[in-house]
DNA sequence: GATGAATGAGCGTTCATTCAT
DNA sequence: TATGAATGAACGCTCATTCAT
């Protein structure tokens, strides 16, 4: 016995409402979601999700907001380090934590690129992304160099969210990604590979 | 009189349908972008796109066929290869210039990931690129390796359509990607590494 | 402590709902004003508003009530004069007297007169004027002076409302309404005009 | 015998929805009319509606350039008179049949004030009573002879619309109109009543 | 090879209103 | 005196799709 009455009226639907919202979202997309469907699940009017958010688009700023701050807090932290290897290597390591913290809103994010750029948080992403990148790419690198900072990135962020449906150990999977995404780094620092 | 000019013009609405919106679909998305748009676009009526295709999906899927056959030969190609090292840099080396002949289409297919997942040419689309990374990949490669082919592909394809919108001469860069991508699946191929 | 200071602020919001409410009616109309914009331009919730007033219509007939009782009781004093034209100038002089003193509420009703209509206070309205003009209006007139009537009457009431947003001075205006008005009624007074 | 079928798919749609919307914003003004309405007297859906028109407003506006037609005719016909008692005598006659002819138009204009001054008709209705208010008003006059052009045009607007529900015979209040508004406006071109 | 006219389903949103607290 | 949380009904509008011509 406990507290799951039939009606937990609690002060809690606003959270209920994110958490149903961000499933669907990141299953079907965001277009394909309809607000009659997230009140359906959670068994309330379409209305009361108004009561909540002013908009649909509300709902997903919400999510966003909430759920990138680890990613926002982690710009912030490497911007204030060194501009050194090791600080990279760090980066790389924090931001898989916070990919994996909040792995559905990244999914999400990345599948659906055209939606999301059309929306206010589209900039918000596409901002910080680039401030990250800038933190980890080396200014007056050559093309291959920052190439292989972008791909570090890159690994990570799709390494992270598409290993997802391979085979493997989830733990072992991590760790190589990092371990590729951190070799990539490393390469780019390293100067005159070729000779 | 040759009938394939290279700006339709007149009498080939079914190929200035598949060009307007495979335009729209890149820029908005496929949810977003609805028939009414495109028959304006091309001054006809709605009804006019039905008599050239019979639904909304079935112009994607034709836009699909058409653009993506690059990328099937590609597939066939390869598994009539032998796996060598040589045989994978070739098959990327190629990938990229199949990428680079239809940038819209594949610009699309990545930036609607959740849309084009419940279509049926999400399917096509995830087996064929699972074959590619079958061609890529070493069977019995540890995780490392597996997520460095990994990378290679998805360098390749993040790298063509995402560096769009970065400075730099377009040429460089694709030779960059190119060599990134390469260099990933060299290490990948290259036993001992570590010792 | 008298608690009828000009300025509410405090303790008295039944009359600051009725202020504001009769502001954004005149305003925008009843229908495109909700009661959540009152609410929020009080800064109190909704469900406030219905501790005061059992409906949105309630408000209004509130309004209504507070506001046009001058109207009402000129009605009654009418009605205890004798009907000499004399008394019907004194009644117009007292009608642009009582206009003015709740123009707004009068705006509103002139420009609200397809939406009042199904409202209970159009009927109430009607009739105070239809008793209005019985009292200006001679019953065995001839139409011509049937129709002066009604128009001192209605010129009186447009005029006072609409030429606000007519160059002058307000005073000025003012006397000139009441004496196009009282003309208009002596003329329907004054026997063989076209003899 | 006769075309009175069940299923009457002429080209004549956008007529009958012009004709039950007008019907309906007069009956109930234009705020408290639906779509939903308009389609369902006509037996169609409201998808239909939007096939003929882009917007309720359009239906709206539609409706006014059709049927307010005459009044600008009459402006421009006015603005080519020369400016005597004779002309502004026959402007009024010839209002007064403008008027009747679309009765139910502008009596959802007078009606609908609040409402319609949001929207795109608004200002063209007010600039062409202004026009109208110009070729009748001496701009020299006192403010008594303005105030009484005023009069008689608004005499002619409310009496046509208002006297309907009066008793009446309806040709005799028609003359009864124009000739208290003629008389009005002769009185505002006559120098020196008071002396 | 295309249009004109329409449909049915659904969408996001807003509204006046209620009621337990 | 008020609020927090919700509802049910409706709204204007858009969509992919159909079909007779």
């Amino acid at each position: 016995m406990g507290s799951s009455t039939q009606h937990p009226r609690r002060g809690n639907t606003r959270q209920r409402i994110q958490d149903v919202a961000l499933e669907l979202f990141a299953e079907q997309g965001y277009e394909k979601t309809s607000l009659r469907e997230i009140a359906e699940r959670l068994d309330v009017t379409k209305a009361a999700l108004y009561y909540h958010f002013k908009t649909k688009e509300d709902i997903l700023i919400s999510l966003f907001e909430d759920l990138s701050r680890p990613v926002d807090e982690l710009v912030a932290w490497g911007a204030a380090q060194p501009s050194t290897l090791e600080t990279k290597k760090e980066i790389l390591r924090r931001y898989g934590v916070a990919l994996a913290g909040a792995a559905p809103l990244f999914r999400f994010m990345q599948e659906n690129q055209a939606t999301v750029r059309e929306l206010s948080i589209g900039d918000l992403f596409k901002q910080r992304m680039m401030k990250l990148m800038d933190l980890v790419m080396d200014p007056d690198a050559d093309m291959p160099d920052r190439v292989r900072c972008f791909s570090a990135l890159f690994t990570m962020h799709a390494g992270m969210l598409a290993l997802k449906d391979v085979e493997g150990d989830p733990e072992e999977k991590r760790a190589a990604i990092l371990e590729v995404s951190t070799d990539l780094i490393t390469q780019a620092h390293t100067p005159s590979r070729t000779a």
